[in-house]
DNA sequence: CGCATTTGACCGGCGC
DNA sequence: GCGCCGGTCAAATGCG
């Protein structure tokens, strides 16, 4: 593996980038043709969002159409971790923060990241799956000349679209997705106003897929957490984060791996050719699925008081994996920074977050906060 | 003192 | 072939 990432890259000895393109390097060993990346769109008024992974900034840039300057951020939770995150606010909704994760960690994750992270990396290995399958039959998805299909999963959206061939970005405004062709799936948690909004603007032309949570309610996550299978603890790694959710035997990289397994394996794609339709029809329909998403949600919002409050008995799922590589494609929204987007409670505990209150899912998912932004600061380092 | 963030410049890719 | 835009690097500054 190259890491050439690793956290040694910054040291000057490179100063050119030369040719090394960390990105394309990870992409080709990790995927051959094109690498999935996951758009998160949540209402947020802090600068960042938690996801319980830390970040470090390396640069920060504006891009055209939107006024709001676009972040860059890379995961330091391990120096040779390729992992790095946009984030970006909607030009057309401030309140909207736009997070987009590139890369697979190499490293274990906290639980909170990594519920979230198995989640997305779920959608984008299905994501991928289809989008190569669409090399034959994506046209299905172009020819019907919408090439977004959405679907309903327990009042969550998800919005599948086919960008291999199209334009990348559905954002006016943003290019922010701009991978050229690389799939991207949009998590969309903004409230319905917006995301509908918003989505509403999504011209069958984007390429990108979404998955629009717009709807989380209670009811919205059906979420099997009382399944026993997660449960809420200590994160191993931040410990200053508060909310977490720990699997309680395994990492959610079970579900992960056997959501994959099951549906995903990007090799054997046993999803019919059919489609994004198909591969979304699979994904929703998907217990597994289901799961880790509900996981990546509540890790939103446990970032908050998942922990807080039930904290009590943790099943620290802990890194128990030592794995080397984890499937986890990305982090979803976090927390690394102390403004993190997360509800208004995070005002009060500067320090670390994070003791929100699962009420605050709903907040998270339908308000918009104050921006609580201090300086933003790597979230924990972890405990490791 | 060390670490993270900030800001400007540079490089590569893509589109026209 | 030129210009534009996105993305990353790197030095400087600030804060803890």
């Amino acid at each position: 593996m190259k890491e050439e990432n690793a956290g040694e890259n910054f040291p000057p000895h490179n100063m050119l980038k030369n040719t090394v393109r960390n990105g394309d390097d990870e992409l080709s060993q990790q995927n051959p043709v094109k690498r999935a990346r996951v758009s998160v769109r949540v209402r947020c008024d802090t600068p960042t969002m938690n996801d319980g992974c830390q970040w470090r900034k390396y640069g920060q840039k504006i891009a055209k159409g939107n006024p709001c300057p676009r972040a860059y951020y890379r995961c330091t939770v391990a120096p040779s971790c390729p992992v790095r995150k946009q984030v970006q606010r909607c030009a057309d909704d401030m309140s909207i923060l736009i997070t987009t994760y590139e890369g697979t960690h190499n490293h274990p994750l906290p639980v909170s990241a990594t519920a979230m992270a198995s989640t997305t990396s779920a959608a984008a290995s299905m994501l991928m799956t289809g989008s190569s399958t669409s090399g034959s039959s994506g046209a299905t998805t172009s020819s019907t000349l919408s090439t977004t299909n959405s679907v309903n999963l327990n009042g969550l959206n998800f919005h599948f679209s086919d960008n291999s061939r199209s334009k990348p970005f559905y954002l006016p405004n943003s290019s922010l997705l701009s991978s050229h062709s690389f799939p991207t799936i949009t998590l969309d948690l903004t409230s319905n106003s917006a995301s509908s909004a918003r989505l509403g603007n999504f011209p069958p032309r984007y390429s990108t897929t979404n998955l629009n949570f717009s709807s989380l309610e209670s009811n919205a996550l059906p979420i099997s957490w009382s399944n026993g299978v997660l449960s809420y603890g200590n994160p191993p790694y931040n410990k200053n984060q508060t909310g977490s959710l720990s699997f309680g035997s395994h990492p959610q990289e079970n579900l992960y791996q056997s959501y994959l397994q099951k549906n995903l394996n990007p090799t054997q794609q046993s999803l019919p050719p059919d489609t994004i339709a198909a591969a979304t029809k699979a994904i929703t329909s998907d217990p597994s699925f289901q799961s880790a998403l509900a996981a990546a949600l509540t890790s939103i919002i446990g970032s908050g008081g998942a922990t807080a409050s039930t904290a009590g008995n943790q099943t620290v799922g802990d890194k128990s994996s030592t794995e080397p590589n984890y499937p986890i494609l990305s982090s979803f929204p976090s927390t690394s920074n102390v403004n993190k987007c997360a509800p208004s409670f995070q005002n009060k505990s500067p320090s670390t977050s994070s003791s929100q209150p699962a009420s605050g899912l709903m907040m998270f998912l339908s308000n918009s906060y104050p921006y609580a932004t201090s300086k933003s600061k790597s979230n924990s380092p972890g405990d490791n």
